[in-house]
DNA sequence: CCTTTTAGTTGCTTTTTGCAACTAAAAGGC
DNA sequence: GCCTTTTAGTTGCAAAAAGCAACTAAAAGG
């Protein structure tokens, strides 16, 4: 586009490039997995078969390789195959943390995502490693976390519950077809809190983003639920209003 | 804490670990830097000394450097403070870029961080480098931006508009003390659409974030108008509700 | 066929918002 | 001085949204 001579000096400094490079820290990628079980929250940590925390549990996650991850994103994608199975759950980037002291092995930072899934999709240990949903109870479990995953974990709560408050994505914690008192038992596990039938129905209604599956429902103890499918998967939609604020 | 063997063990692998490091990404930090002036959002550019894109357009930042820089966020207020000699704005990360492509000189990632400050505490150009207020239109500047920087200054600009929907940011962008049309021509610029006056105050007022500076008005052409302060700024508050969705 | 259980609706009250008209306090022209 | 213009700030009411509770609906089981 320019000319010659900046052309040439372009190719140049890229060719000296690689002598003059800055210092480096390592670069991670850590997952925050969540899913909902037995009507709680539970997050995916899996047991550190390596030093440092050699035994420990931690967020799964690790280091991120330049040849065979094209990028951030991707990195994160190909772990949370490897450690779940699942390809396409509702995956977001959450936040990097990168210090000096988080890691004894030094100047290491981490790029977490948060994922939301079905839990019976996952087929757990596909990594080797031992692995176990934990309760999420509060902002965090019940023990303690390697590293600082446990500030980490509960930057990932506070984030989950804020966009719950005014999106949809608790659809993906569900499966594909689910009803109406379950997509409002999800919410009400998560925020900790009872909502409104009747609110709740009419917000969820009012937003348009569900499909009714005429004829289909799910039998109980009771009357049989409408069965409802999200329309659409891969775009997020707010509410215009927060969901709590004045629970029953 | 645990027993001597398991301490061995650590001390020994720390000591192999160097060898057996993974490939690095480089790792850089840039900074999407907001202010309003002239009744208009404009971010902060700086002209790029070297290549890459020498001489284009470039958001500010740079190369972490793990002996100077204690953290991610540390070195975002390194650059923040050679840029524009401010020091304390409010600065909150935004997301992390990285892949083989985004840039010529191979595998880089980038944290970007979003800084909001009011245009007349800055003192351009301590950092050597040409820069300048661009102004925004739409969700970016009028001319092509180095690297992967107009999609990042995209998402910047979507993430200011939503979180003053539901948050406080908007007074970082005025000095510490302003009035409530000050504050709701703010909100009017950025989010590009008028809102009502009363409905406005009413808002605000109920959030009972202001701290009324009492006997200190403002002049103008009309009415003197009443001077305010924030009252923490630190903490991010939230509206229940987001401000537009029913402009007037 | 009566009770229990859960799903889903309806109607009314309360709260919140949108809107527009109103008052208030200054400046400037005449 | 007073009238017009300009901007700040308030008030009152209609409309919309949310909370709440009582209601109907559809199944299962004894």
């Amino acid at each position: 586009m320019k000319n010659a001579m900046t052309e040439s000096s372009a190719a140049e400094f890229l060719q000296r490039y690689d002598a003059a490079h800055y210092e480096k820290p390592s670069f991670t990628v850590d997952l925050v997995i969540f899913t909902v079980r037995n009507e709680q929250l539970h997050v995916l940590l899996v047991k550190r078969a390596e030093h440092p925390f050699k035994g420990g549990w931690a967020l799964p996650g690790g280091f991120l390789d330049p040849r065979r991850d094209d990028s951030v994103d991707a990195c994160a994608v190909r772990k949370l195959v490897e450690e779940t199975g699942v390809s396409a759950p509702y995956l977001e980037q959450l936040k990097t943390y990168g210090s000096r002291d988080r890691d004894p092995r030094g100047w290491i930072a981490t790029t977490v995502y948060f994922a939301l899934m079905v839990s019976d999709a996952v087929r757990l240990g596909g990594n080797q490693a031992a692995a176990c949903w934990a309760p999420v109870r509060g902002d965090g479990v019940a023990f303690s976390l390697a590293f600082d995953h446990t500030p980490i974990l509960a930057d990932a709560v506070e984030r989950l519950r804020s966009k719950l408050e005014y999106t949809h994505i608790a659809v993906h914690l569900l499966p594909e077809e689910f009803t109406l008192p379950e997509l409002q038992r999800t919410y009400e596990i998560i925020l900790q809190q009872p909502l409104d039938k009747s609110s709740f129905r009419r917000r969820v209604m009012q937003a348009d983003m569900l499909e009714e599956l005429t004829g289909r429902q799910r039998d109980g103890s009771g009357r049989p639920a409408q069965l409802y499918r999200f329309r659409e998967y891969d775009r997020l939609t707010f509410f215009p209003r927060s969901i709590s604020r004045h629970a029953r």
